[in-house]
RNA sequence: CGGGGCGUGGCGCAGCUCGGUAGCGCGCCUGCUUUGGGAGCAGGAGGUCCCCGGUUCGAAUCCGGGCGCCCCGACCA
């Protein structure tokens, strides 16, 4: 058997984290590549967990006085080079269209790469007053940015994405929500994905173009390389001065509006498969798998069959009565241990097993996707407790992973002093995935530390900052604040 | 954008050096037997060999040109 294994299985992490990825999205049935370069194919499994992340992140943004809305997915190439900033940041990677009615256009349109420049400049027509304020809205769409090098669901040239765009009648107003919105990512990462990231600031260097400041979520992923996972940024009156978008305050002055932006995109899905899925496969979260139990029925004579289908049936039907997402696999043609294989390479978190013995003792075999230390991966149970204790097993499961994962993040962590680039560079070649060290502020020891292809990924919040600050500086000077170091996707 | 690799039934590949009937594994279809960890046997279907041009009696194979994709590095959710 373990012969079979090696043959059907994936590329181990540990030999080519990069094959196993690409294999386990394949193979998991997440998504496929189409005849067009550098985009992809959400498959019905993928997508079915980005609509779960989809429906608990609505959730949140509309429970925090957010609505939904949707603006054009052409954007007038004037808009676009508006905003200095913005536009050096975003013109190497736009899709533009030229043509259109077999004509040429007068004005060329960009594919959106994000929305700020339409949305703010329909937010000038729609604001006259402090009293229109704030307006917080939110939409799903997709987006294109050219990308030369793209892996599927982490960086495609399309791509799936919620973008929060919010105007404010104050700076402060709109620092918190940045602020409020960075804490919902953290929160749905956290308790939905199992994910937990490191939050902070995003140095100068890295903050999105057009912001004032950007607030971001890392999450360390298996191979030490850490993950963009959610942006907010506080975009000051940059856009607001260029689309016009000012109000009259209580005291009669006229004022451009404080703007926010924020969003996350289909790179979580890459991210939960980086940060849970082990050499069988993905691992799916309870509270994001599109199926949390699944049946699988075993027969041998038609007259079996018909007994154990009828009784997976059965439970499915009280799985779903109680809330739970279930379905049984009632293919006839494959072996029981193919599907076996194929649910676990889906990451389904657990699966129950009705044979014809089962069914004379009233019994169910239990198997989970991910064990705790010294728990039994398989195990017959009475049917009537394994109804009864579904919930609490996938409540159980959803722990588990986020403690994986945190032992994961913490063991990947170093902290302490660094001085130099180059020290910098041997911990991350020894496995380091965060290293903590002091920073002097300068841009220069950023440039630097591209040598060693290490890019300060956060000013860490206050909890996340070592108990005793660094003194030294990965790069020299004066360590003026605490970063967090790391290779990135 | 630089470097590397690859384009041959649905998928993974061999064949190419040395030109001559297009092959293997998996998958697929039909039938029978199976089913508690990737089922077995028998029969069967399925191909513009990436494209264009050239050489040749004859090109998957040799020559020229193009296109596409994947992987590794610099920039980016």
């Amino acid at each position: 058997m373990a012969k079979k294994t090696k043959k059907k299985g994936l590329t181990p992490r540990c030999e080519d984290f990069s094959a196993w990825y690409n294999e386990v999205v394949l193979q998991a049935e997440l998504a496929d590549y189409p005849p067009v370069r550098g985009s992809m194919v959400i498959r019905p499994w993928g997508y079915g967990i980005w609509e779960n992340m989809q429906r608990a992140l609505d959730d949140m943004f509309k429970a925090s006085g957010h609505q939904n809305a949707y603006f054009p997915l052409l954007i007038p190439m004037s808009f676009i080079e508006r905003e200095k900033e913005h536009v050096k940041g975003f013109k190497p990677e736009l899709a533009v269209v030229t043509h259109a009615g077999g004509k040429e256009l007068e004005e060329p349109y960009v594919i959106r790469p994000t929305s700020e420049t339409i949305i703010y400049s329909m937010y000038s027509k729609w604001v006259q007053s402090y009293r229109d304020l704030p307006i917080l809205l939110n939409q799903w769409a997709n987006v294109m940015r050219w990308e030369l090098r793209t892996r599927l669901f982490l960086r495609t040239s399309e791509f799936l994405w919620q973008e929060g765009h919010t105007a404010h009648a104050s700076q402060d107003e709109a620092e918190e929500e940045a602020r409020t919105i960075l804490g919902i990512y953290r929160t749905f990462m956290e308790d939905w994905m199992a994910m937990p990231p490191v939050t902070g600031l995003k140095t100068e260097a890295e903050k999105f173009a057009g912001a004032v400041r950007s607030y971001a979520c890392e999450a360390l992923m298996q191979d030490g390389k850490a993950l963009q996972a959610g942006t907010s940024h506080m975009l000051g009156q940059n856009f607001a001065r260029q689309f016009g978008l000012t109000f009259q305050s209580k005291e009669g002055r006229e004022e451009f509006a404080w703007n926010t932006s924020w969003g996350v995109s289909t790179r979580l899905v890459g991210g939960l498969i980086m940060t849970h899925g082990d050499d069988m496969g993905v691992v799916v979260p309870p509270k994001l798998a599109p199926i949390q139990v699944i049946v699988v029925p075993i027969a041998r004579s038609d007259d079996e069959w018909a007994t154990v289908a009828e009784k997976a049936r059965q439970i499915v039907n009280t799985l779903r009565d109680a809330g739970v997402r279930a379905d049984a696999d009632h293919r006839r043609h494959l072996s029981p241990g193919a599907k076996f294989f194929e649910w676990e390479r889906k990451g389904v978190p657990l699966r129950l097993e009705v044979g014809p013995r089962d069914v004379a003792r009233g019994e169910v075999v239990v198997v989970r996707r991910v064990t705790a230390e010294g728990e039994a991966r398989k195990e017959a149970v009475p049917e009537a407790r394994a109804l009864g204790e579904t919930a609490g097993w996938l409540k159980a499961l959803q722990t588990l992973l986020l403690q994986g994962a945190r032992a994961r993040r913490e063991a990947g962590t170093h902290r302490g002093e660094v001085s130099s680039v180059e020290e910098l560079g041997a911990l991350l070649d020894e496995g380091a995935g965060f290293v903590y060290s002091g920073w002097s502020g300068d841009p220069d020891v950023e440039e630097r530390a591209k040598d060693v292809r290490a890019t300060i990924r956060l000013i860490p919040d206050e909890e996340f900052r070592s108990a005793t600050a660094p003194t030294r500086c990965a790069g020299g000077g004066e360590a003026r604040t605490e970063v967090v170091w790391a290779r990135a996707y």
